[in-house]
DNA sequence: ACGAGTTGCGTAACGGTATAACGTGTGCAA
DNA sequence: TTGCACACGTTATACCGTTACGCAACTCGT
C-alpha cells in the first residue's frame, strides 16, 4: 500500500493505521490501546493489531518493549543494528529514549562467546527517570 | 519459616514451596506453571504464587525474565548487584545462563548519564542458542 | 493482658495480553 | 483456471496478572 519513505517497504491498510497510531504517540502503546485508538477506522479485533505489529517489527519500523508489553515506533529507522538497541524508559512519564551503542553490542557478543552462547537478539531496557521528570 | 542458608532470610510456607519449585526446575517457569506444580501442596490461586514471587524477587532469590513472563531462581545469590544481571536464554531448550558484568553496568550508567537519565534498574535478556543445543 | 498495626493467607472475580482455528477475498504465476 | 501466497475478518480461548474482600497470626507499646 502506501510506501514508507525511509525503507521503501509497502505497508498494507492495517499496517499503515497501526504505524500511524504509534508515530503519533509520544510514549509506547499496548496493542489494546492501539486497538481502541483505531476502532473508528474499522479495526475490531486484537488479532488485526497483532498481525500488523508483527510485520512492522519484522520490517524494523517498530520495537517491542518486553518489560512493558508495549510497542513503540523506531526513532532511527535508518540505522541497521536492530536487536541491539538500548531503551531508557521513564517511569514517571512513560517516554522512552532509544539508543544504539557499539560498545554494549560488542561486550555482549564477547560475554556470549565466552560461554559458547550463539547470540541472536538482545533486549536491553533501562528503567529510571528522564531529565525532564527529574527537574519537575 | 525455614531459613535460607545463603541469605538468612526466613521464608514462609508458600515462599518455600515456590522457591523449591523454581530451584528444582532447570529452566524458567511461568507463575501458572508453578501453580500447577504446587496444587498437590495446597496452592489453588494465582495470587498465592504471585505474592510469594514478589517477595522472593524482593529478597533477590528469584529473577523475573520480562521477555518470557517467567521466573528463575538466582544462581549466585551471594553477588550483590541485582538489577544489572545479563540473562542468556536458549530458545531451543529454555535454559538460561546468568551473568553479571561490571563493564556492561558501567557502560549503561555512562549512556544514561549522557542523556540525563537517572538509571534505576536494567533488564538485559539475550536470546540465542546455548552451546549444548548448538552441538545437537 | 490488651488493642493497634503489620504481615501472610485464601477465595472470587476480573482485566490485560496474546494466540488458535476458522473462513473469505485478491493478485499472480504456472 | 487452477493453485498458491498473502492479507483480512471473526469467534473463541488461553495465558498472565491484579483488585477487592475478609480472616488469622504475630508483633509491640502501653
Amino acid at each position: 500500500m502506501t510506501s514508507h519513505a525511509q525503507t521503501g517497504v509497502d505497508l498494507t491498510k492495517n499496517q499503515t493505521l497501526v504505524m500511524g497510531a504509534l508515530s503519533n504517540a509520544d510514549s509506547p502503546l499496548s496493542a489494546y490501546t492501539i486497538l481502541d485508538k483505531l476502532r473508528d477506522d474499522g479495526l475490531r479485533a486484537p488479532l488485526q493489531v497483532y498481525r500488523a505489529l508483527d510485520k512492522l517489527v519484522e520490517f524494523g519500523l517498530v520495537h517491542r518493549l518486553e518489560s512493558l508489553n508495549a510497542f513503540v515506533a523506531c526513532r532511527h529507522t535508518a540505522c541497521g543494528d536492530h536487536g541491539q538497541t538500548v531503551f531508557m524508559i521513564c517511569e514517571p512519564c512513560g517516554k522512552t529514549i532509544e539508543i544504539t551503542d557499539k560498545a554494549i553490542a560488542k561486550r555482549l557478543t564477547t560475554l556470549a562467546g565466552d560461554v559458547g552462547f550463539a547470540l541472536r537478539r538482545a533486549t536491553i531496557e533501562l528503567r529510571g527517570t528522564c531529565e525532564t521528570c527529574q527537574a519537575a
